[in-house]
DNA sequence: GGCTAATCGAGACGGTACGTCCCGTCTTTAG
DNA sequence: CTAAAGACGGGACGTACCGTCTCGATTAGCC
């Protein structure tokens, strides 16, 4: 009979450490003395420090629960806003941390990554939010909603890794030039 | 006076362990071992890992010379030409490793990842591509270069991590989304 | 309501594992695996691994159930006899392990050494022999039974451990050593 | 080139450990702290426990460095007193637990067992002086060395091993008792 | 053309973390 | 209500690497 109490502390004490010194300096012994948990309760339900991550995003521990874009009606300014929240985040010292070590984590392990695709990606919220758009005639019908969607995290992403400080505007003008060419209103 | 032999040895090693097993799992000590070479050599010269594959990185020696998107008159056509190969290369099963294992050391690590940013994404030769192309009147002058060479290096680094297979399409369908708005032949 | 059958079960277990591994790679949770028995059931009735060997041994399971000198009315042979068949005891290659595990037990748990003391050693049916032989006449009377019963058993023992093989015939220049001042046919 | 310091440090903290806990107590790690030296340093050296507690008494770090018998002439009394000796030894609170502690390293490990045999057993200068009484004159030329050397130490170590609190007189009687028959005054 | 200093390979050193095995205690579940 | 099953916090195991530190044995170039 799994431990809840154990679970919790270990999923906590990992999102803490995590946000604190980053992937490649997460350990599982830091993990088990921060959550006071013998390190064997932490192998006997993860199989690696990146399925620990996993499940910490999965619980909504390193990321805020709702990080998709809002549906004000406008479709443009609610992705330009989003993009905009994420800039923000990642401008806070922690954050780029934070964000960097989770590409890091996704890059050497599957799960963090399939969780991640999907929280941040194509699969989540944003492609509601195009859907949404779709349906309510300001985007094409054959919007290409996959590609948009990648094109847009990973611009994200790119900028977060190359340390590129984000320019006032910067957001706007992505936005404009990946749906520019299926928003109907042009 | 330093050892060009053990420089060369070093930075072979690197390559060929980095290839093979991931950054995570590169060590000072297997790159010594597998170069012939003492640890200290490596330490004398380098700071760290992530400063060792930057300078393979710059030697070429992880990535082709020339990875840029060529100029054949058509910046469409060239921009899909060039994400193709880029997602056959990462098809390859060595070549996702590679490629993941680069996106985690430039999540690690500054040098890796301004390395990295300047020659698959905005300063490097996909910037000058798209320069040309607006010299040319294939593109609006008020294009925002830096945006969509980070949106499509970025789609194409999330799909890699995403461990995403390439659909037939999928690049053509990104470039027409991306440059749809500011192509002058719309 | 203790269950005679688990009682059983686990004696049997934990002889059988002794003899094979030896005490210190003797477990409890090895000893319960092998017993098809919870850990707690053994905790329940035994404070110690010692414990556990200790009660083994009152049971006869590691050692034969008679191993003292017989009774031919001539001490000197029965003694030799004796050394003689301990010593075969040792020759044979789970034996050696199981006697020089006997003496680790011992050294480290006292009612292992108890037991031991008193089934080889002083108390026991060797002292009884001595104590008939004293009564045939075949020992002065001034005998110091105590000390010779330590003398046998000890030289056995010492070349146990001492991993010496067997000589022919130091059986019986030990017996004759250790007896020869007090016997009464010299 | 291996490292004087730290292999005297690590002598000296299994020395000051075993004497203190016992061997069954003594671990790899306390001894590594205790010495202020890496596991690995320990490792690197030495294959086991056993090894470093055998290499303790080869360097006398466990035992008087002379421990055998004396020679004053007169044997009966030499191996009384040094008989009494030990019994003084194993009388003091640490001397019990380290010299069952000896015993119990030497059952489980080769090299202890050798180099205890030879350093208070057969080999040694026990035999030494049984050869000197010998050619003295005070002991039959047939005199088995060998048993006796093994009765006398190994009623010592049943002895010990049996908690047996020494007796007056009992070192004395053992002595007689074994080269009673062998001893030319007789 | 020998001297001196820097660099080389090799690898030991004090450490940190790994993932595993058991400890002895505690809790749940099925008979 | 008992006993199997096994999770728990913890301690130690033996291994892999870390980055630093001697070691001789080559090499430089500078006198």
């Amino acid at each position: 009979m799994r431990s809840e109490a154990a679970r919790r502390a270990i999923l906590g004490a990992t999102a803490r450490l995590f946000a604190l010194r980053g992937y490649e300096h997460l350990t599982i012994e830091g993990v088990a003395a921060e959550a006071g948990v013998g390190k064997q309760t932490i192998y006997r339900w993860w199989p690696s420090k990146g399925a620990l991550v996993a499940e910490c995003l999965l619980e909504g521990l390193l990321l805020p629960e709702r990080l998709g874009p809002r549906d004000t009606g406008d479709v443009r300014s609610d992705l330009i806003a989003w993009l905009e929240e994420i800039d923000e985040l990642i401008e806070q010292p922690l954050g780029a941390t934070l964000f960097r070590s989770l590409v890091a984590a996704a890059a050497e392990n599957v799960d963090v990554a399939r969780r991640l695709y999907g929280s941040l990606g194509a699969t989540s919220s944003l492609t509601g939010r195009l859907e949404a758009a779709m349906a309510a005639g300001e985007l094409r019908s054959d919007t290409p909603m996959q590609e948009i969607g990648e094109a847009l995290t990973g611009a994200t992403v790119v900028r977060a890794l190359g340390r590129v400080p984000a320019t006032p505007g910067s957001s706007r003008r992505l936005v404009n030039a990946v749906i520019g060419s299926v928003s109907t209103d042009a």
